[in-house]
DNA sequence: ATATAATAGTTGCAACTGAAACCGTTTCTT
DNA sequence: AAGAAACGGTTTCAGTTGCAACTATTATAT
């Protein structure tokens, strides 16, 4: 009989892990924001700055095309970010927060990185530190680090 | 201008870690062998004993019923698997891997161990371990730890 | 210059998933 | 013992996602 062992298989218990964290992480949004995953990630994004492509959200958030395409309707529709096509190429779309976009990110904001901190507490500074390098080494490994363009 | 960087955001660098790795590793079985994740699950569950309620391997994967529900029926009808309703309870059924499931199983294990060690072999042992404790404390933290049940 | 290929983003479709309702069986309450 | 509640597992339904084909625009090749 082999001796193989789901749960202490690693790549499982990095989706189930993953899977939770996010599933938790979500429901400080869903309800009281309605947004979605990929909607956070797009205005995440955003507000690190104006001036965004769908395509560099979907480079930097490894997120599928069609999947952002529809986030970024959904958010521009609530009047939550703007597109504007680009001047330069008639093809692509600058995105933006718009006012209440940001207001709304603002109040996000904290929630969400309390949840980190939470998690990260539980852990402990080393646990903490230790699990972001095994991460970041991974990511390099499978070129997953690093996509940001601004 | 908030300073958040969602690339930098743990719980999002989890979970595109594991969607990348869930994705490497399911190209290793999905063409060659048919099966998806839920039935990999059922599968490698039931590799380490037979006698498994769809119940229990709910519980130990922390996968939908639903999903486990179908996954069962799937591999029952190519005959990997079989259930027998259970002679105390008759609403649940004991799962096992047929003949050729098993053989299946021990055709397909090698490839996932393989490309588990690959990526630890990437990690370092040093950071391989800590990767391990720091996942294994975090499931703890969020009580995912340890569901098995055999 | 013109035809071809590549690119940014959208959309139709099929597959997958989770929630909730459901069925048959077992357990609890009284 | 009878009715209610709980449970294991299935199914329906609605929502989400990814793929592939599509439109419009830009870049390349000859």
């Amino acid at each position: 009989m082999a001796d193989f062992k789901l749960t202490r298989f690693l790549p499982f218990r990095l989706n189930r892990l993953a899977a939770e964290i996010s599933e938790e992480l979500s429901t400080l949004y869903a309800d009281r924001f309605h947004i979605d995953i990929p909607q956070w990630r797009v205005l995440a994004t955003l507000s690190a700055g104006n001036g965004w492509t769908a395509k560099a959200i979907v480079a930097s958030t490894r997120t599928h095309k069609s999947t952002i395409s529809r986030a970024v309707e959904a958010l521009e529709q609530r009047g939550l970010i703007e597109a504007v096509q680009s001047s330069e190429d008639k093809r692509e779309y600058r995105l933006g927060l718009t006012g209440s976009g940001r207001r709304l990110f603002r109040e996000l904001e904290p929630l969400v990185l309390d949840y980190q901190k939470g998690l990260m507490d539980k852990l402990g500074e080393t646990k903490a530190r230790r699990l972001e390098q095994a991460i970041a080494a991974l990511e390099t490994a499978l070129d997953l680090a690093g996509e940001e363009t601004g």
